[in-house]
DNA sequence: GTCTATAATCAGATAGAC
DNA sequence: GTCTATCTGATTATAGAC
């Protein structure tokens, strides 16, 4: 636990601290398997000082998903935007809807790595996803849609659904860091080796998307 | 909560019913999220029921998990094996992988359908999928990826392990049964559509895989 | 803003009667 | 096997001093 406080940590103020440790936490271990005290002690400040900023437990919860949330989710669609003024390729369009997360987990700033990890947890629980996700991406991900369907006319919608959903599922477990990879391939693949997962990503859901939608 | 205990739950042993509850909420709401008072109030059983069967909430929480993990396992290693056998298409191995999650989500036993949404919740998990997914599952995944080498000779071993990654959290989306695409799909598309699902997974996989290991 | 102290609740676990 | 009762400790949340 003491490993994820950053040595640069201490100058940051209190209440960044508390979300900076309240992000690392519950994208570990999830909202009910942390406590405030746990979050208190990560950041190093007294335990009402998370009560005195942010209120109740949820609340804060949803200080952390949100603060991150809105960037990420204006330079999707900036991005996106961008790219359906022109015609573009597929690849091009998957690649503008992954390159805010590929930028996010490639930087220095950990608390990025964590927050997506923690976007992943949200994504894949039937709980959090429906409280959370139509807060700020579901926008994102219509406009993805709509860009498909200018590239595939001829696709029945529920086709497009269902490959963006597989994409979605293959993004969330990225985010996650689950280790698993580097597990089952005895240390060949890393989980943070982004650089390759984006990179083998676009391809790949390229392929797939025309062979289901054209 | 009461919609999920069934009717004919009356009839089972206790026991069952406590894995069955057990079961049914830690995939809705994870480990921490789920009370021993929860899980005995929806199995109709006194509290101290838990602990005399199962000891510790962990050990009840691991009982849950291996029960029907072996089974799982088992009959991916049985396809797994009978392809392996003979030469194989792509879409044959992906499907046999596939097929006994298939099989299960299908079922009329609502129970399998919540185990899924466990083995989701653990794969995803940082922190579960390291103590969990090897007890059973990762033998059956180096199966698979020693299958995808035969079909793939000269592909590099770091592209397989990243496509099987991608496909795995397509899978784990699918099992999690989030409702995230009926939401944005506007209905048109459902989480518990299994037989898309899977309908479209193999072409969409068996494309992508072709695509970057080929 | 910060910390101490505490209230109120609820958790997991078990002892012991039946 | 089953249930009542309870112990122990932890948790959220807050009131109030500084």
């Amino acid at each position: 636990m003491t490993e994820l406080a950053t040595q640069n940590n201490k100058e940051i103020n209190k209440k960044e601290r508390i979300l900076d440790s309240a992000e690392a936490l519950f994208a570990q271990h999830g909202y009910d398997g942390v406590t405030i005290r746990q979050i208190a002690k990560l950041a190093e400040v007294d335990v009402a000082l998370a009560n005195y900023h942010f209120g109740k437990k949820l609340d804060l919860f949803h200080a952390v998903f949100d603060r991150r949330a809105q960037q990420l989710s204006d330079q999707r669609h900036k991005l996106l935007a961008a790219q359906q003024s022109s015609m573009q390729t597929l690849e091009q369009v998957i690649e503008a809807f992954l390159m805010p997360l590929k930028m996010a987990q490639q930087t220095e700033d950990p608390g990025w790595r964590n927050y997506l990890a923690l976007l992943a947890y949200v994504m894949t629980s039937p709980v959090w996803n429906k409280i959370m996700m139509s807060k700020f991406f579901d926008k994102r991900v219509v406009e993805f849609i709509a860009a498909l369907k200018d590239i595939f006319p001829n696709a029945s919608e529920d086709k497009i659904h269902w490959c963006y959903h597989y994409m979605s599922g293959a993004l969330a477990l990225t985010l996650a860091q689950t280790g698993r990879i580097d597990r089952i391939s005895n240390g060949k693949c890393q989980s943070t080796d982004f650089d390759t997962a984006y990179e083998l990503m676009v391809p790949f859901m390229a392929a797939a998307f025309r062979k289901v939608c054209d």
